[in-house]
DNA sequence: GCTGTATTTAGAAATTTGTCGAAATATCTA
DNA sequence: TAGATATTTCGACAAATTTCTAAATACAGC
């Protein structure tokens, strides 16, 4: 729902963790490399963007590679337009 | 900055306020008959909005205004944007 | 199966957040 | 100035969130 895409958005280190994604996918190796937090910490934070549907996670053999979901991106924009009201072209 | 509007959204008592809003500037006063919780819990969420440039806030005698500021939604769209690197025309 | 590497889950501590009732402040009107 | 109404601030508490370490699970290669 809306209320855990915005939860999700509202920490810093998980909005670090999207920018860096931006750079294409990485395994949560990777990305605990890139952060301060420790990695127990870290799949936490990528749990909670992947129950917003901001990011997919695929096995692969004994790494996990996480990846942005740009398809939500629609979903958010939509949800920020109606905070605000904005006049859509379409529906 | 960026950290506050998150957080501001994060809430979604915080969220049906920007969207009672939309119709129309309201009081204090009007915005908590229509909410559930106390008005000293309102006046905080009203603070938490101010605080991020979500909404402005106007006394006028005895009552204190509050409105949208669509003037955030720029920023907004840049942040969003940005954390999906969408390309954008102007910047 | 055992060992090593990668990741997640469990449980707990510290911090932040949402909430309230009561008190304080602001403004109007008589 | 006194009294009434509107709103905010204060102080406290419960719930949620971030964080950690330690333990558990998943997989690969021997």
């Amino acid at each position: 729902m809306s209320d855990s895409l915005f939860k999700a958005l509202a920490d810093p280190t998980r909005r670090e963790v999207l920018r860096r994604l931006q750079a294409g996918p990485a395994t949560a190796g990777e990305l605990a490399e890139e952060f301060p937090q420790a990695r127990a910490t870290l799949s936490h934070h990528f749990n909670v963007l992947k129950n917003a549907g901001l990011v997919r996670s695929e096995r692969r053999g004994q790494h996990v590679v996480y990846s942005l979901n740009t398809s939500v991106f629609e979903d958010l924009a939509r949800m920020m337009a109606d905070l605000f009201r904005l006049e859509r072209r379409s529906q």
